[in-house]
DNA sequence: TTGTAAGCGTTATCAG
DNA sequence: CTGATAACGCTTACAA
């Protein structure tokens, strides 16, 4: 009756609800779980340290597009972040004891592989970004990093730009692969490998890619960066050394937080949602699990490239910085 | 044997270790957690929306300092994040129905009696910075935030302002309350009631209060601000009023967050134990959970005040904006 | 040192 | 519509 039954007398109902609130009742979980052998909770991972996951708006945004979707359907979403190996193994013991019913994973880096070890282990998994390894065969929701930087390659081409370099994101993960190879295709023959510098999508990170490109080539007009906490950085420095924005060098970020719009001057970003991402990831992983859940073809844009992953489009934001 | 019982025949010992890898077998969580009435695991509940949570670096350190001695114990740190009332009660019916060990609380602003309802549920709480409301017998850790506000008065009538004014925080926090209490105090005879404006502890609601204070009262040469976020956001402001920052109008912030001292002007503020306080939190919580902490007594400051906090020493940082 | 049995609080099944 | 009964997978205590 607890649980939502309709076919109870009306006496009995009302003196178990009674009872209930007397004794305040609650139905243990643990005993629940062991029975229908589910928890309704997800958990998302975050392969990654407190302070990038505090620091970037990126995952509040995935955080609260999931969150919307799972609380509609009656699940817990908890969060879990995690960055050395220990923690890791540690982690994946956790999960796969049964804690949680399926997992959301985002920022995943190369090399530790805690997706394969989830899926081995029966978890259902839904990843953010498209795995580095193509053997892991996780479904997944992803940018098109690709055209993203290609947007951004030929705007500061288009713009007059002739030296543009760019500060791509760790080269363990797709996004900043992706980004990276986006912008060769659209530079073409202008394309240099000398100015290229990886950063880690941080602000410090950003500053100091910037700090290395200009001590190697001062004369670089324009810069492509995988995102825009590490443009903000990037145009730090770049106001240190005296020179103006966009007119001595044109900068276009990535993600376009709302930070972007707000600094001055405000950055010119390649614009990806990531609030839907976050309700994609949210619906993929909710269908696996059973649930009832709107057809995620239904949305507008994400179109399916590979076979398991789903693509979301870009856009360039035009603004002051380029 | 799983477990790490010593007394097994090593021939057993090899054989049961076999099969487990073999079958790569995991202990079920839900059916250990119904024998031993533990998940070791505890949530860390922040009750505020996700923007705020991912925006503020005040929560990445809780969320370290926690973690790190969660991590020690061997017990797992999920969060999550609660603003609504319907979020709010479909969160404590899930925590108490044993789904967690017990809870870390932040962010806790009046009204919605979450603390309460899990204490009545039987599960251990401890709370970051003390409760607005004395009946809530729940141990908690907190800064001496009457100690900040008062410092930071000082300061500013010690470098000479004349007109000091303050943005504090929400009025149904704890630390908005204490820290304009402390402001109050400081100032003495000073204290002005209508240049009091109050924020929400955003860079956002720090600009619109300093609008509003500077379209009242345009001759203010001092501020303290109830957080950096904010004093960031009334600085923006002040420069775009064309005043300079200090010289115009000093600021001082609170919090002492990264971003304070790389900020230009860099921000004299109030520092807090951030990282600290959510290490205390977890130790105190996992002594109610009976596992063996180092005493949080032996911790450099900590001093008790009203009989079951832990209040931790801040001090004034000087910077450039004051 | 090993084996056995009881019980944790649910849900599911199946007679009444 | 209601009540009894058997799992679920583990820990614990006790007997062998």
């Amino acid at each position: 009756m607890v649980n939502g039954s309709t076919t109870v007398d009306p006496a009995l109902r009302e003196i178990v609800t009674q009872a209930v609130d007397d004794l305040n009742y609650v139905p243990n979980a643990a005993a629940r779980a062991l029975m229908t052998r589910r928890t309704d909770s997800v958990t998302l991972v975050a392969a990654e340290g407190d302070d990038r996951v505090f620091g970037d708006p990126f995952f509040a945004q995935i955080v609260r597009g999931a969150s919307q979707e799972l609380t509609r359907a009656g699940v817990q979403l908890s969060l879990s972040m995690t960055q050395s190996d220990l923690q890791i193994s540690s982690l994946s013991r956790y999960l796969a004891g049964g804690h949680t019913d399926g997992v959301l994973l985002i920022s995943e880096h190369g090399g530790h592989r805690l997706a394969e070890k989830l899926v081995e282990a029966g978890i259902p998994v839904v990843i953010g970004g498209r795995p580095l390894d193509p053997a892991v065969e996780v479904p997944y929701v992803d940018n098109d990093n690709v055209a993203g930087g290609r947007l951004a390659a030929e705007h500061l081409r288009a713009r007059g730009c002739r030296r543009v370099a760019t500060i791509a994101g760790p080269a363990d993960m797709s996004a900043g692969c992706d980004r990276l190879e986006g912008f060769r295709q659209g530079l073409g023959p202008d394309f240099r490998e000398d100015l290229v510098e990886h950063g880690l999508f941080t602000m410090a990170s950003g500053e100091a890619a910037a700090t290395r490109l200009f001590e190697r080539s001062p004369d670089i007009d324009g810069i492509f960066v995988a995102s825009d906490l590490m443009a903000l950085g990037a145009i730090s420095v770049i106001r240190k050394l005296g020179k103006r924005v966009p007119d001595d060098v044109a900068i276009v970020g990535f993600d376009d937080i709302e930070l972007a719009s707000m600094a001055e001057p405000s950055l010119t970003t390649i614009r990806q949602r990531t609030e839907n991402q976050g309700r994609l990831m949210a619906r993929l992983l909710l269908r696996q699990l059973g649930h009832e859940v709107d057809d995620v073809e239904s949305e507008p844009a994400p179109s399916t490239p590979d076979g398991r992953g789903i693509v979301q489009h870009v856009d360039l934001i035009e603004r002051e910085s380029a």
